[in-house]
DNA sequence: GTGAAAGCGCTAACAA
DNA sequence: TTGTTAGCGCTTTCAC
């Protein structure tokens, strides 16, 4: 049923090539891994006959003996919200291209589940890249010890960090409401454990009072658009004429509240997102919001990840120092969902 | 700095488990990974101690000697579509309850890119998840033979497949429409390469045939939602007045191209599109579409996946035979995207 | 029920 | 430059 060549059902190993070109093993496993260290043509007849044989490396033995997995692991808190898919694009993009595989894992929330993944992975991959974690700084420091790590959004000292500047959306979010002549601005707040939540939050009590501006608040409400309702509720209540959401999926969610309840985007209510994930150009009314660089912040963070693991030459290697911390800036993206304030407060 | 007991930095091994609890390595061995064959009591003890000492087994050394890496791969086309987002969550979610690992690999729609996945990833993986295979069905065999495989959306003929039955979704769609006063139908189709495309196409011609709807087609068109715009620049030259498109992403695409040009939907025009992907319901207006369970797909997938492999129970694995096919039943979810034909035909 | 020993496929000293 | 020799951490015969 096969050629009439060797057992089919076998792998081939660096063995087989050995014996097909009559060298030592040794002498191709450093044909392939380390070509310079080698005869120029008996290294041209040992890839030629790995080729031949169809060869694949084995690569639960490579890093057995060199330690290295050539994996990296991808924690995200939440596979269900479009931002990690972005993220996730990024990091899978920038894995492939330097020919690592991806491990994604979703820790659904919740820190123990991240505590154990982390344990887990620590074995299959080299590195890993925490989106938004739910561990402590200190738990994030300790884990850094053992395994490369790299965190977007989040600052805990001594790991490096990819951050995205919402902050610096927040200025340009607030000033564009300034500008459609709103005196007043409702922060509708995302989780509690969200690190970016709290950033963008002092960011807003900042530039509110620099420029004039009264701020309040509302929340914790779930990063889900179905979560958007019970925040769209609330700030009606609270006589809100602009939002600023923590996300887009509660800015959609909002949206759609709004509407069902027959209030005017934006004649009677402003609302800006964040992240300008998928779907926020497509919402009604379209969607103004902070764009964020996210597929980028993924690519970052694997640059970043592979240069401490040595896998990338230091000049593509992102940020100065090896623990230091990258700031990816943001620009607001006006879309329908903003206008002038109402003639009069209501 | 450390604690005064033996060396922080190793990791532990089942020699350490072994030194210990003054047993041998194999029996280490076997306590963890065949509980039975050992005595209880001694059983016990090195479970304690391989708790007591953070012992965390070697994943690249246990399927060296074992040949299982407990990994399975989920090959995706473009990790940009939403649709495969819905499918990674399911896979996601069954693989890590069964305490495997996903390696995520995006083939960004090309063929060589996939058999290079496929051919890497045997190592890698104990097994792989097709979701959208370029491949030929004489391609996707050849890989079943050395690797299992379970592809979604596609019936090669021996390989166990998960189908979304989208045909009886189109069944549904067409009613609908005609039941809206709509005779005429046009399909908006997706890429040449998807096996759904043609199957929903097929569907649509047969349905059709029987209720007396004419039917027509236009496309091409890459499944991303820029491209609905020369869809429904397309459509409205032929004058239709109800479009089912290949997906919901160019469906998405037509409703904000229509809008642009002023052409009110579902007044002038009827659109229904296909998946119920994230987004299909606050679009403007929302998308009538076929919801497809594309999350379930992605477990199901799994779940006979890892029927073959035999690390499930035999009653949790769906589907009669090992190279069966499980079809899963599409629904029709009407929004305001369709509505009656137009008095007179345009 | 348990231990000794071999070896999975590969890499990394060390010699030659 | 190349071959020889040891393992990496674990599983798995095969004895005992």
């Amino acid at each position: 049923m096969s050629s009439a060549d060797t057992d089919t059902s076998r792998r081939v190993t660096i063995r087989d090539i050995a014996d097909a070109t009559g060298v030592a093993p040794s002498t191709v496993s450093r044909a392939l891994s380390l070509p310079d260290r080698v005869n120029h043509a008996t290294q041209q007849r040992i890839q030629q006959a790995a080729r031949e044989l169809g060869y694949v490396p084995n690569s639960q033995a490579r890093a057995l003996t060199s330690g290295r997995t050539r994996a990296v692991a991808v924690l995200v808190s939440d596979i269900t919200n479009p931002f990690y898919f972005d993220v996730i694009r990024g990091t899978q993009h920038q894995l492939s291209a330097a020919g690592w595989t991806q491990l994604l894992v979703d820790t659904e929330e919740s820190a123990e589940a991240e505590v154990a993944a982390l344990s887990a992975v620590a074995g299959k991959a080299d590195g890993a890249v925490l989106t938004a974690s739910r561990l402590s700084d200190a738990q994030i420091a300790r884990f850094a010890e053992r395994t490369p790590l790299v965190v977007v959004n989040r600052r805990p000292p001594g790991v490096p960090s990819v951050l995205i500047d919402t902050p610096g959306g927040v200025e340009q979010a607030v000033q564009h409401l300034v500008s459609l002549g709103h005196r007043d601005v409702l922060y509708v707040a995302g989780p509690d454990s969200s690190w970016s939540n709290e950033r963008r939050w002092r960011a807003l009590v900042r530039v509110a009072k620099r420029l004039g501006v009264r701020v309040a608040r509302i929340g914790p409400h779930a990063p889900f658009v179905d979560s958007g309702a019970a925040a769209a509720d609330a700030a009606v209540h609270a006589g809100a004429t602009a939002c600023i959401a923590f996300n887009d999926l509660i800015a959609i969610g909002m949206l759609t509240r709004l509407r069902e309840r027959g209030i005017r985007v934006p004649e009677d209510m402003s609302v800006v997102g964040c992240d300008d994930i998928f779907g926020a150009d497509f919402c009604n009314p379209p969607l103004t919001t902070m764009t964020s660089p996210i597929e980028r912040a993924g690519r970052v963070a694997i640059r970043m990840l592979l240069g401490r693991l040595d896998a990338l030459p230091a000049d593509e290697v992102p940020g100065e120092h090896a623990s230091g911390a990258v700031a990816l800036p943001t620009h607001l993206t006006v879309r329908g969902s903003t206008g002038p304030a109402p003639a009069r407060p209501r």
